[in-house]
DNA sequence: CACATTCTAGAACGAACGCTCTACTCAGTA
DNA sequence: TACTGAGTAGAGCGTTCGTTCTAGAATGTG
C-alpha cells in the first residue's frame, strides 16, 4: 500500500534537507544554489518544488531545522559524557574541534553562516535559527540545572556558554587552528565553577 | 597640480569600500553585487574596475580591512572607558548592544558573515578576516596586559573574549534582543577577575 | 481496464550575476 | 596645439540565478 513510493519518496526528500543542509552550512545562503542542491542531492529541480513549493526559502528552513538537530546531537552526547558540568564543557569543545580539523576546516556551524546572511529579510529561515540557538541554549542550562545549579543562573550561563561556542567555532575556522576552541573550553569550565552551586570556587 | 583631482579620486574610492563594507555586514559576499555598491556609491562600473581590478574579491578584502579597523576602534574606545578590565568589558558588549538596537539589529560584525562565506575558497579575503581578529584580541591582550595579567593569560582570555563577543553579537542579532550581549558582559568580566593578578578574586 | 495521485524529468523564462570593453571627459604637460 | 593618463560612463558579454511549466513514469484504487 505504497510503502515503498512513500519510503523513497521520503528518502529523496530526505537527501535533499541533508545536502542542503550541509551546503548552507559551507556556502552560506547566497552561496548555495538550487541547481546545485538539485544535482548533490541526486534530484532533479521538479522533485525539489515538489518537496517544497516555498522554494529556496522552504527549504532552507527545513534544512536549518535538520542542522539544529544534528548539532544539537553533538552537544547532547558530549554534555552527556561528563558529569562535572566545567569537563563537559571541555568535551563539547574537543568534539567541535574534531569536527572542525577532520573537515579540513569547512564544517562548521551548520546554522551560523545562514542566519547571519538572512537576518531581517527571510523571516522563516531567521525563525529557524533562533529556535536552533534556544534550543541548543536548553540544552546547556539542563546540564546545570542537573548539576544542582540555579534555575536563573543555569539559563544566563547557558547563554553565553552557546555563544561562546559559536565565536570560537568562528575563530577555529578562520584561524584553520583548534586553539581558540580549546582556550575557550578550558575557561567556559572555569566561569561555570565560579557558579556551582558547592560554593567552594576552586 | 591635481590636488583636487586626486582628492575627488580618493573620495570615490573610500566611498566605494565604506558601502562595500556596509552591505558586506549586512547582507554577506555572495548576497552582495557589485552593481549594487556601484549604485550605492555612486560610482560607475568602470570606477569600480578601475579602483580594484582584482574585481570583487580584492574589493570585499579591502572592505573588511576597514570593517577591521572600524571594529578595532568602537573597541579601543570602550576598553580605554575603564580602568577595571571587568568594566571595560562590560563597556564593550554595552557599545555592541547599543550598536546594534539602532540600527534595528542589522548591523553586526563587520567581518563574520563575509568570513564564513569565504572560508577555504577566497584566500585574500580569509586572510583580511584572520588579520581582524587578531587585530582585535590583540587590543584585549593589550588592555589586560596594561592591567597586569601575565602575558601568556592575556593572550589566552583575550582570544575567548573576542570570540564570546562575536558569539553573542550574533546570538542578539538573530534573538533580536540586547540580552545575549549584556550577559556576555557580566561573565566575561567574572571570568578575569578570576586571572586578575591580585590573586584574590572576589 | 481506466483513473487519480505522487513523484520524476528537464526545457525554458526573465532577471541578475561578475566582468570586459569601447567611448568619453578633462586637467596637466610639452 | 597635440598628447597623456586618470577617471567616468554604461552597453553588452556569457553565465547562472530562482522559478515555472508541461510531459511522463510509477503505483494504488475502482
Amino acid at each position: 500500500m505504497g510503502r515503498m513510493e512513500q519510503r523513497a519518496a521520503g528518502d529523496t526528500r530526505d537527501r535533499i534537507v541533508q545536502v542542503t543542509a550541509r551546503l548552507l552550512q559551507r556556502q552560506g545562503y547566497e552561496g548555495t544554489g538550487i541547481k546545485q542542491i538539485a544535482s548533490e542531492s541526486r534530484a532533479t529541480l521538479g522533485s525539489v518544488y515538489h518537496f517544497f513549493p516555498g522554494g529556496k526559502q522552504e527549504l532552507a528552513a527545513a534544512a536549518i531545522r535538520h542542522g539544529d538537530q544534528e548539532f544539537a546531537d553533538l552537544l547532547r552526547s558530549a554534555l552527556d559524557s561528563e558529569d562535572d558540568p566545567g569537563k563537559a564543557l571541555v568535551a563539547c569543545t574537543r568534539e567541535l574541534a574534531a569536527g572542525l580539523r577532520d573537515s579540513d576546516w569547512t564544517d562548521g556551524c551548520p546554522v551560523t553562516a545562514t542566519a547571519l546572511e538572512t537576518i531581517g529579510r527571510a523571516p522563516d529561515i531567521q525563525l529557524a535559527c533562533a529556535q536552533a540557538i534556544e534550543h541548543w541554549q536548553d540544552l546547556v542550562a539542563g546540564k546545570l540545572l542537573a548539576c544542582g545549579f540555579a534555575a536563573d543562573t543555569a539559563r544566563e550561563l547557558a547563554s553565553t556558554v552557546v555563544s561562546t561556542l559559536e565565536g570560537a567555532e568562528l575563530s577555529a575556522q578562520v584561524a584553520r587552528s583548534e586553539e581558540p576552541l580549546h582556550t575557550a573550553g578550558r575557561h567556559l569550565a572555569r566561569l561555570v565553577a565560579c557558579y556551582a552551586p558547592d560554593a567552594t570556587a576552586r
